[in-house]
DNA sequence: TTGTACGCGTTATCAA
DNA sequence: TTGATAACGCGTACAA
């Protein structure tokens, strides 16, 4: 009992050469083998309880079926977990696993923190950042390396992101689907500030802003029907931007002919703060007024009353196809240096409707 | 360039073996290598930029250096990332490194997960939920373990969780402190459910009302000044609460005498209902009623407006406090299979000041 | 003080 | 069809 079982156990368990406990267990038996010490082989190993010595085989493979992922900012960002599940989960279904590491933001830590990772044999790299970000640096390492959530401009790896633009636009056209022909934004300023969750949202702000322009222009909606009112990024931000744009300066509801009956929240705390807003004015949701948000923020968007109907960052989805694509490489596919947009799925709940009249 | 350096390259480029090359590596050279060596060495190697392979390295010394954490839903919680990130941030400083597992909270999976990580052989483990639980079953394993805002009732392993008496004792004391005597607790309901949000809840839920009743009750105040009301764990109980609380049938704010001063929640999410809640009564916060929340929710407690005031689960703590207890195994030490309460520490926003009158 | 040789557990080559 | 045996890169007992 006790010690794990070697190969040799194996071996001499089944009566016959670890050769031959190899090729079965590898499935390199083709013809070899004979069906009888096959068997054998097997129950002995299942048996024993027999399972390869990993850091053997990576040694000896050299290839040690981990890969490293090093991050910004795990701690900081409700989002961490999902991008790093959907990676193990992809990992693991090719029986990979997940070393991970995080630099606390720190670019200078990047570097070692891949340095150790090198010296750990892992057959390839996935960089993720917590926030959207676009990178001046880039650790370097001459393995195979997948961005998620973040890029460079030019493109120098593969990469994926979410596809904000497509999001905004969906949002826009839920909205339009329901019916309203009024409908504001409460945008993002413009960038500035350094705290990580602002710098994420500055990349992705305009982006999304113009999107919405487009799909409501495209939807032959015009000035003052549709507008954009830049606001902020967070709850108290929504508040003010609602009060502003569904009330006037006596903090009295406007007729319901002269306000927006949709808006479109740049992230789910405005959107929080335009409900707590509209609410303050006497406005119900989605009776008077619906909402869409985005981000799908956890534990705020689902938390809402009633749940907020908001565009989800895919970052399950990011962990997992970036791990794809490394996989692709390691398999020796071509993966060209490019920016992969995944879809934002719209997550329906309850504060869109059709409007009043 | 190109392939990593091995040890015997080091020797060869420093003109002596690879003994030498390891003696003085590993800090062998006591008094074996002469100062000449020893300076031709690690000049050599940081010339080549040399790094041991670590796959090599753990086969040879039986210790590979990795610590495996397995989770049982790194992706469902806004609290994944800190638990993970403190436990990496702890192994990192000696020079392990984490390799993460996620079994979806399906208990039969973990036994996988284990197995597969002892394949890796990591040399200890930790088990980490991401809401408080009281577990059941567990993985059987020979490697060391720990377990992390989880336990087993009676121990069998050594544990660390949140201190929730202490918390919500210190929710207490914060608004006695502020000279609040009529104070109402906004708790959940009894155990129920399955959503592991839910359970959270439940196992701290018993424990915070009873602490928050005992503190109280240490302060000289007694019913009806001080009481529990049960209403659930999500935003719309909190609101719902409030209401009750603090206004009367017709939804009117009850007269300033009549109502609590101080309310604590059970967690963020209700005291974010509560604010709502007070909001819609007319009554401001902290001015009218102060409000302690729990858990320190990113994403929501920072973003209210204002800021709320609450107890932070020390997640990161937690995490960091596993790998603490496992490395003093893994050097020998005795570490009893006890619980290991971790203080949660109050963060100041703005939700607490001095009642009116 | 330095170098040689072996073992960690696995896979793969090659001869039997 | 099978079985020795060499390698993967490192650490160390032991001989020089």
């Amino acid at each position: 009992m006790s010690a794990r079982p070697r190969a040799t156990d194996v071996a001499k368990a089944a009566g016959v050469s670890v050769t031959a406990v190899s090729f079965v267990l590898n499935g390199n038996d083709s013809g070899n083998i004979s069906a009888a010490t096959r068997e054998r082989v097997l129950q002995a190993a299942a048996e024993l309880g027999y399972r390869p010595n990993r850091l053997a085989q990576g040694l000896r493979r050299q290839r040690s079926h981990v890969i490293g992922l090093v991050t910004d900012a795990i701690a900081s960002s409700p989002f961490a977990g999902r991008l790093i599940a959907g990676a193990a989960d992809r990992a693991g279904g090719d029986d990979y696993v997940l070393l991970v590491h995080d630099s606390h933001g720190d670019p200078g830590r990047d570097q070692g923190a891949v340095d150790e990772l090198l010296a750990r044999q892992v057959d390839g790299l996935v960089f993720a950042t917590m926030g959207l970000r676009a990178l001046e640096t880039l650790p370097i390492t001459p393995l195979p390396l997948v961005l998620a959530n973040c890029y460079q401009d030019p493109d120098t790896h593969p990469s994926v992101v979410p596809d904000d633009a497509g999001g905004s636009r969906i949002a826009a056209e839920t909205l339009l689907a329901a019916g309203h022909r009024r409908i504001t934004m409460l945008g993002g300023p413009p960038p500035q500030g350094c705290d990580l969750g602002i710098r994420a949202g500055n990349v992705s702000g305009p982006v999304r802003e113009r999107a919405f322009r487009a799909a409501t222009r495209a939807a032959g909606l015009r000035s003052p029907d549709v507008s954009v009112r830049t606001v902020g990024w967070q709850i108290d931000d929504g508040c003010r931007g609602a009060l502003r744009v569904l009330g006037d300066a006596s903090g009295a509801a406007l007729p319901a002919a002269g306000r927006p009956t949709g808006l479109v929240a740049v992230n789910d705390r405005v959107a929080a703060g335009a409900m707590l807003g509209a609410a303050r004015l006497g406005l119900r949701v989605p009776e008077d007024v619906s909402i869409v948000g985005f981000d799908d923020q956890e534990g705020l968007a689902a938390f809402l009353v009633p749940g907020l109907t908001t565009l989800a960052l895919p970052h399950e989805e990011m962990g997992r196809r970036a791990v794809d694509l490394l996989f692709a490489r390691l398999h020796g596919e071509k993966v060209p240096a490019t920016r992969e947009l995944l879809p934002c799925p719209l997550v329906e709940r309850g504060t869109v409707a059709p409007p009043a009249d």
